[in-house]
DNA sequence: CTTGAAGCTCTAGTTACTGTAGATATTAGG
DNA sequence: CCTAATATCTACAGTAACTAGAGCTTCAAG
């Protein structure tokens, strides 16, 4: 009875993009699905929670590769958690990274506005603040591919 | 006298590497430098200041499409300021986005993170918050190319 | 049985670079 | 002046994580 799903229908019911199941498929994170007569791909619900798992994992920030690690990981239960922990960890440390280097960054803006307020680019605090490399906040400008 | 300064001195003045010079180069964000018998270029003090200007701002997170805006806008000193504050301000507003969805992401990350120590995989929680779609905190994932 | 939507594969484009190969240029030391 | 080391040249390929399009086939409804 159950025929499965059609790429279109776990595409909605995940919110992903047909093009993005198909590429996710491409580079393994989804297994490739059984397929009908006509070649089209035909997937059962446990593909919606891989879907589901994957999305919300990229929604959290998390790269590609970190949600390979994560689904390997899962996928064999007697795994230590442990493991599970410490690439959330090391994620959760990025981000907070990132926090702080666009909390100095959102200071620095805001100063550049409004110590320039009207007038021409001639004086423009906004150009010279730009222009001028030792005022510069931060020197970290190194970071990981995620989010 | 003054000879003009290879790529490599260029570069090490701004801390760019030499491609991503030739890159702006090709792109248009800096001009075709003078170029010696030899082939190779031969820039004066000018390009060091437009070049720290584009790092400076790429450091800030501005796309390369805003620094062109900026760069179009600062070369022409009659240009009204209200434009580039334009730019920055909406550099501003997406900024303050970022910084608060990230906040969202740490506290779920946090959360995460506290509710599963030790334990196995089966029983994770960090999995379980990545598998339940419901508990999605946020669903703008939506943004600008820019940092 | 026809028609239109949905699916298929393959390719190229996006952003902002980075890295490599193989050839040429310049500079410093002897 | 010659040589060796370093720097530069062009051109192309690769990165992350998709997105969009061309041109074709299949499916489901009426």
């Amino acid at each position: 009875m159950a025929r499965g799903l059609s790429i279109g229908r776990v595409a909605r019911a995940t919110g992903c993009k047909v093009q993005t199941i198909r590429y996710y498929e491409g580079i393994g994170l989804l297994p490739q699905p059984h397929r009908t007569n006509g070649n089209q791909r035909q997937y059962d619900e446990s593909a919606i929670g891989r879907l589901s798992f994957i999305r919300h994992a990229r929604e959290l920030g998390f790269s590609l590769e970190a949600i390979r690690d994560l689904l390997a990981l899962s996928d064999d239960p007697d795994n230590s958690c442990a493991d599970v922990d410490r690439v959330a960890q090391r994620h959760l440390d990025q981000v907070e990274s990132r926090i702080a280097r666009l909390q100095s960054l959102q200071r620095e803006l805001k100063r550049m506005l409004t110590q320039c307020r009207g007038g021409k680019v001639a004086t423009c605090k906004v150009i010279d603040v730009l222009s001028d490399h030792s005022l510069c906040v931060s020197d970290d400008h190194r970071e990981g591919p995620s989010l």
